[in-house]
DNA sequence: CTCGGAACGGAGCGCTCCGTTCCGTATCAC
DNA sequence: GTGATACGGAACGGAGCGCTCCGTTCCGAG
């Protein structure tokens, strides 16, 4: 425990650049990537995180931990609608979707799990509060919220060829979709945590 | 010209299993697995296209031809709008968006953006006859139709873990936001030719 | 039936690229 | 100064891919 200065400010870099770069070219970046981006040496980043899934891992946590706040955030606001959109903007300006990145398959750990359904519950309140206030569709969950949020965050490989004020304008598209009251239902059943979990499931 | 029967029906094969391949694994699918796919040799595939690249782009070229067609089915159809929704679940279905496949950048020829700008001009002449009718919102193209179009066809590794229910689910949300009249209108200019055509300079 | 050659299948080559390791060097506490 | 610790990045091993090459198959003319 002696050169803890180095190490800790190390470790927050690590953790940063990892972000950006997974966000950026997706799951398959090279470690290298994020070590150059951190300013770090592939042994400095290799001693944190034994494996790449390891830090993968630990990142999907934060993520999801995230999406949480990003929804206590919203509910924090006293007007239904401006949180419920706020928390949207909030989780694709941050990257967020509160599940575990396309790419290759890596194990879902436990912890994980607990951690999203934790999240995933606070992101429900927030929806049912807006439907509530009449002005979300009464016919979506969370679940249909979050599987959005997937989409919409869009292949890292487009992110060049897709300029902010065009994604603007889709999510603008679907916050209209998403708002009550609305012309047609939805079709199929409502997903529920149990068609989460059983799509989660792929990945363990 | 002796052998043709073998050799016209390898062709379609090889295209038909490319399309489904590229579709499923994204455009970083080995070969190999269209050639398995097809019921052919690599050997024959590479008769017929030298390279990758080739038949990628011949696969691009089809499926933007398709698309006009499918933008002209929808237009045969009386109502406005169950034709406009007709073309967007076809191209869904199909796996067309109208643009490059995300993944490694690829030359994209002239005769493409021709056959692209062919295309884009019938769904044009869709999305205005649906305005015009005041079913559909007022203030997008046909190029934020095709945006549209490419995020929802969603990534390949997640083709598996996306069941047709969910996205039938996301497509009622953006299709209820695509209907007129709308709560909030859009940010930022509608796209024009020009700002795809800059989109698509990342290709060429 | 025979035979020439077009078309085929798929093993293998060469290369790229990536995760991971390892060790000489720089940095810190004392 | 000195030992311990952390660091950087070149080197390693191997996986995976595009593409080639060649022995084999099979169509169709004579």
């Amino acid at each position: 425990m002696t050169r803890r200065s180095d190490a800790l400010r190390n470790d927050d870099r690590v953790l940063a650049a990892a972000r950006e770069v997974f966000l950026e070219q997706g799951a398959d970046a090279p470690v290298s990537a994020i070590a150059a981006r951190a300013g770090v040496g592939m042994g400095t980043l290799y001693r944190r995180y034994p494996a790449k899934e390891d830090l993968m891992r630990e990142l999907l946590k934060r993520n999801i931990v995230q999406t949480g706040e990003e929804a206590q955030r919203g509910l924090a606001d006293p007007d239904p609608w401006h949180g419920f959109t706020a928390f949207v903007h909030a989780c694709l300006d941050a990257g967020l979707s509160g599940a575990p990145s396309p790419g290759k398959a890596f194990p879902v750990t436990d912890e994980i799990l607990a951690a999203s359904r934790a999240a995933r519950a606070q992101v429900q309140r927030l929806v049912t509060r807006a439907q509530s206030a009449g002005v979300l569709r009464s016919d979506i969950t969370a679940h249909d919220v979050v599987l959005l949020l997937t989409e919409l965050r869009g292949r890292p490989e487009l992110d060049g060829m897709r300029p902010a004020t065009l994604r603007g304008r889709t999510l603008g598209i679907v916050l209209d979709g998403l708002r009550a009251p609305n012309a047609t239902p939805l079709p199929g059943p409502k997903p529920t945590w149990a068609t989460i979990r059983k799509l989660w499931d792929n990945y363990r």
